[in-house]
DNA sequence: AGAAAAATTGAAATCGCTTTGAATATCCGC
DNA sequence: GCGGATATTCAAAGCGATTTCAATTTTTCT
């Protein structure tokens, strides 16, 4: 078997008592031990049991997260893992990650988490307006951060995004342009950054006296072939939008293909601005034409979540944790001027 | 505090060992006694602590992978987390996720995650001819299924996809149709699978006495970016390809962006046959044209290993868990013969 | 009915680590 | 060179489950 705590203390001729301290860097060991110790532990190899010293100090050592499968699991989770875990990992801290495909198991999924005493905290994910899973987590107890917003009534620790204002602005600047048919291709309905984005689109709407039409305005996953259902069929009507806002890298390649489909060039005939959340494989930079973004990084969201954890794990207070961080706008190619529309050559023609 | 075993069996009237049994389903205890307990458990919501029990039985009730972060991290590995971690939530097991950034990092990590007793068995990613991954654990003698294959001389359980017979079958078919500058983007130099692959292009070209040419075959990590540059200056080339095996679904993306970009038209001017994980948000029957595929479900494969991973923990020797799965060739849109080449009208030109 | 067998239940040890409270060494000033 | 800090070290008591071995009931069989 592996060396444990009594052996490493036998071997050195002390008591577990101190071997213990001196790995943990208690102060009241004599340097000299301490240093004897360590020398000895890393030339043996050893490893504390991890639930053994769970079971003692009552700390998990581990961060829980839950993946609902099918839906909503994509590229985004993955990069957000790796920021997370690359943080995380500095404190030897781990990820337990739950998948769960139907809602009714997450809820399940979270209490199970919760109860096994598995993870210290957890983050929660795109959480609704109210969303009882953090409802849920906050009446067990159970410490967490949101990566978003919700008004559950209660101090949660939050980290966020602009994402009213980065629409907002992305909206402002296609009306600058001079479109008026902008499309917005939302995420899923409920969720509060959906939310906020709409809310953004509206805003900048009203602010110029514009209305707002619902059959430019779509809730739906982030996914290519989505976002192609939807944007052929929107240009398909008869007045068709000159803009899309796209609300993910995945529904703006699916936004692009319908374009070319129908016949049209993207950054002439219509443009677009999608939502960037910084794939290392799909760069906006290199795409063709180059995509306008409101950029993010995900990534860095997620490291920033896991360092909130860390300080709420420290005993910060929840309430004291709030964090919006703004979003870049970025023209590229894709947007642009619209070009005067269909009813002007039909004019003309008769 | 919460309910513990303890406070349980008190409640009850009963010792701790026989809640224990009943809640366990061993025979030995009163069927009336099992259902009052059950039902105790259930209505007092009782969860056994995970660290506790752990320490007590040995078994962690978790797989451990270790996930590389910048590099190799992206959709393939959320879609195969999403049917790993499905078919083991229904053992109520959960996965255990190491991100790390350096290779460096990575075997450190192994060892870790070794040594801290948080996991039963891990499973190792896309493995080297020869791993050393794959051999520390072995070494450690940590269960493990490794998702590909590898040669380290010893009896390690292992899934893998015929990547070799799938490309050969590919290359085989665009052969068959009259091609004979045959790209192949593939995937990271000294992968199995990647190897695999290049042993089956070669297989097609040499079982028909053609001569495989460096200059079509690259290796990189399957990204859009990438794949668009490696196939933009192959597009340049003297003597073009006219057609293309990409090794991803991103790769193809980044590919026909090239071709596009080429003034080419996909499925006309150039073919190409993609490997296809089946994610969800990028569908090859949807894409303009539809994608001709290699096609072998990366989420099927994360629920098969972690059958295989359930096998390996109650007992079934390593060595006798291999498995190959087929794969799928699929035809659409995106092959066709070759056009008459270039040269052919130069010569009537002058 | 009484002994042997089978079925249930319990007390206590154990898993490997942390930590409290007591014990022993080492240091200080005078 | 001695009493009282001050530093170090240790033995033993948890942490919350499982499990061994023994004790107690209940059944079964003559």
């Amino acid at each position: 078997m592996t060396m444990k705590l009594k052996d490493l203390a036998l071997h050195l001729g002390l008591s577990q008592t101190t071997v213990s301290r001196a790995l943990n860097g208690y102060p009241e060991v004599k340097e000299s031990t301490r240093i004897l110790v360590n020398e000895a532990a890393a030339r043996l190899g050893y490893r504390p049991n991890a639930s053994a010293r769970m079971l003692a100090t009552g700390r998990a050592g581990a961060i829980g997260m839950v993946l609902r499968g099918s839906e909503e699991f994509g590229p985004h989770t993955s990069e957000f893992l790796g920021g997370l875990g690359g943080r995380l990992a500095e404190e030897e801290v781990d990820i337990l990650v739950t998948t769960v495909d139907s809602y009714q198991d997450e809820l399940a999924a979270y209490r199970r988490a919760a109860a096994s005493r598995k993870v210290d905290a957890m983050v929660l994910h795109s959480p609704k307006l109210f969303d009882e899973r953090a409802q849920l987590l906050f009446d067990l107890k159970v410490p967490f951060v949101l990566h978003g917003r919700t008004d559950i009534g209660k101090e949660v620790a939050w980290f966020d995004i602009d994402n009213q204002g980065a629409v907002e602005r992305a909206t402002s600047h296609l009306l600058d342009l001079g479109h008026r048919r902008i499309a917005l291709l939302n995420g899923v309905k409920g969720r509060t950054f959906a939310e906020h984005r709409e809310a953004g689109y509206r805003l900048a709407l009203s602010s110029r006296d514009l209305p707002v039409e619902a059959a430019l305005m779509t809730n739906s996953t982030f996914t290519d072939e989505v976002a192609f259902r939807l944007a052929q069929s929107m240009l398909e009507q008869n007045h068709r939008p000159t803009a899309f806002l796209a609300g993910s890298m995945m529904t703006a390649l699916g936004v692009f293909r319908a374009i070319r489909q129908a016949g049209l060039e993207l950054g002439s005939d219509v443009s677009m601005i999608a939502h960037d959340d910084v794939f290392p494989y799909l760069n906006a930079d290199n795409m063709y034409p180059t995509m306008s973004t409101t950029r993010s990084s995900i990534r860095q969201a997620g490291i920033r979540i896991a360092e909130l954890l860390l300080q709420l794990l420290a005993g910060k207070p929840a309430g004291a944790i709030h964090e919006e961080w703004p979003v870049e706008l970025v023209l590229r190619q894709s947007t642009a001027a619209p070009r005067p529309i269909a009813p002007a050559k039909a004019y003309s023609a008769s």
